[in-house]
DNA sequence: CGTTATTGTGATATCGGTAACAAGACGATG
DNA sequence: CATCGTCTTGTTACCGATATCACAATAACG
């Protein structure tokens, strides 16, 4: 191949650097002419997605190189039809369990060449509403959802703009498509059984109002069948206020348990807040946990590890979700290029008892 | 204007639904031939660019709503050369200080139609240097850096892509473009000042060694600066460990300390696991803190307000670094749409003192 | 009433890549 | 030597929006 007249090579060079000094950055086209190949070319060596001879590859990569040139994705998205966009949508940003499901998460997807698009709802359906609308824009090839309340106009956004969906963290009865959460019921039925084999005996669930939800009513299911299986009795059940249950929902429910079961020594309240609650009261009464009552919670809030005594509880494996999510999102991409849709999957991540020192 | 032939209009419904069956989402056009207008009036009525009859508009928007049509952001911002995007990398997502960052940052740009690209290096310039690289390659209107160390390559790539940067968090000595961040030097002397007002007289810094970093040597700064103004002693200054200085470190200091200034009663260190290192040598030696030594710390880790008695220290407020970015990322772009760029801006936020019970 | 703004709409070119197809060069094969 | 297949490269036609210019209809004005 005639090596280009050094002068006409230098001129080209001083062109792009012109151009680039008044804001327009080198495109492919500029590449192309200096290493005297068709753009076509240059966008092969770089994506390795057709053989390129070596000699070819090499002279490329240096122009790419002294010219400073970064691939337009905005242009490579629109002609290839792919954005190389994931979108998550979170509830809060600075919560650390969706800090560990995100990092983990934006990891395993640049190692396949993709990159998230992170949008936080505060926790309003309405807020997830937009957001979904500003990230179908970006066209990304799956969308992923924390929580499980989505309003009829989102689910409808979704529908027509037939991308896959994953909803991670819990795992709701009615799934849009794909799954990768824990199981309220296993991680409940696990907790219960580890302060079973402690020797609590008789133990009771506060809960949410009962119709309502199914986060709830799931624990108290697992909590049940933990019992079940121990041959403990296992109606000891309270169902109190509608979720969100809080704090003092939690500390309310002490009485009505000493009342109604005077013998209780163990209670295992669907979250934590309402476990802080019960623990606060029994302490305010000079009950003490967990020697004549123990407590544990559920979903290892921070508030949990700074309790003294510090809260039994259940904790997910929040990076897992992470990179489960990423293996399933490339799992879809795979199939997708091989031309047929993946099936619903439902992808199940730990969700272990931490036992501290209030149970 | 005739009203569509009503046969026709629904076969050209029919039509659009047909696509979107197969995958083809609608587009601009499709609205446009509903709505029986030209696809740039459809793109001026979602836009409000220029003016459109409000009959049309409503036709528009009317159509837009019956089919879902999504605008694709992507072959806007192609077409336009505006991406709508501002990277943003940050160390860490699990990091409650840079969540809130975060969320701040993305909801004021949210407001002004912009949309974040999170990225996280894990501590790691040359992460960076490859986040830099992805990031680029969207095209990013602004591009918002913490921490301060870069790579050249990084630097490089910056420079040639020729995209405001902006450096949060800290101030660095010699910025790449704008910054938002505290300053070293005025965060320690308001601790400094704050603990003099509570009577403390002999009060010792524990730095890092001193020609490293500046984060030390300004705090140190700040430190000597409050004492000279209450006309103490401001010489007691230990320079220690090179940077980033441990909880052993910090342990290791005590007895140097005690043994050059027996008679000290306060200790600001220069980061909060050196404070708690040395608290816990406190501690460990018999020495009552506050009473006998006071201890402050810098940077509001988790420690300190875990730690038996809570570690006074600095906070910055990390949710006004967030938002005051982002009203510099919207003047930054007021000033380029009129034409000229916005000179290096640094914003300074406020770092606040936390008395806590350690001084 | 003619002339000049103003408003509302359309036609065309283009943004910077890639998919799909075409074609040249070259060695292997019968 | 003709033919085929492989390897490598180039050509052309888009992807889906918007900038820009052009132009008709209407309003404003002397």
């Amino acid at each position: 191949m005639p090596d280009l007249d050094e002068n006409k090579r230098a001129e080209m060079l001083a062109e792009v650097r012109r151009r680039q000094a008044r804001g327009r950055r080198p495109r492919m086209e500029d590449v192309a002419r200096l290493a005297q190949v068709s753009p076509m070319t240059v966008s092969r060596a770089l994506n390795a997605s057709s053989p390129v001879a070596a000699e070819t590859r090499r002279r490329v990569l240096e122009v790419v190189d002294e010219i400073g040139y970064v691939p337009d994705q905005i242009a490579s998205g629109l002609s290839s039809q792919r954005s190389g966009f994931v979108a998550i949508l979170v509830p809060s940003l600075n919560n650390p369990h969706f800090g560990d499901t995100l990092g983990a998460l934006s990891a395993r997807l640049s190692e396949a060449g993709l990159q998230v698009l992170i949008g936080h709802t505060d926790y309003k359906p309405d807020g997830e509403e937009k957001l979904i609308e500003t990230m179908l824009g970006r066209r990304p090839e799956v969308i992923v959802l924390t929580y499980d309340g989505h309003t009829d106009r989102s689910c409808a956004l979704l529908d027509t703009a037939g991308i896959p969906v994953i909803e991670i963290w819990e795992t709701p009865r009615e799934p849009l498509g794909h799954v990768v959460g824990f199981s309220n019921f296993e991680a409940a039925r696990g907790l219960t059984a580890a302060m079973v084999e402690k020797g609590y005996k008789r133990l009771c669930f506060v809960g949410e109002r009962v119709d309502e939800g199914t986060r709830g009513s799931e624990r108290r299911a697992g909590f049940q069948a933990a019992l079940q299986a121990a041959g403990l009795d296992c109606e000891r059940c309270l169902s109190g206020a509608p979720p969100p249950i809080t704090m003092t929902d939690g500390a309310r429910s002490l009485p009505q348990i000493l009342e109604r079961w005077p013998d209780t020594d163990a209670i295992v309240a669907v979250s934590d807040p309402c476990a802080f609650g019960l623990m606060t009261e029994c302490q305010r009464r000079g009950i003490s946990v967990p020697d004549q009552i123990a407590i544990a919670g559920f979903g290892d809030f921070e508030v949990s590890r700074l309790a003294e005594p510090g809260l039994t509880t259940v904790g997910v494996d929040a990076s897992a979700i992470g990179w489960r999510t990423g293996d399933l999102i490339v799992e879809i991409r795979d199939a997708e290029q091989a031309g047929d849709a993946l099936p619903p999957q439902t992808v199940i991540v730990p969700a272990n008892p931490l036992m501290r020192r209030s149970a």
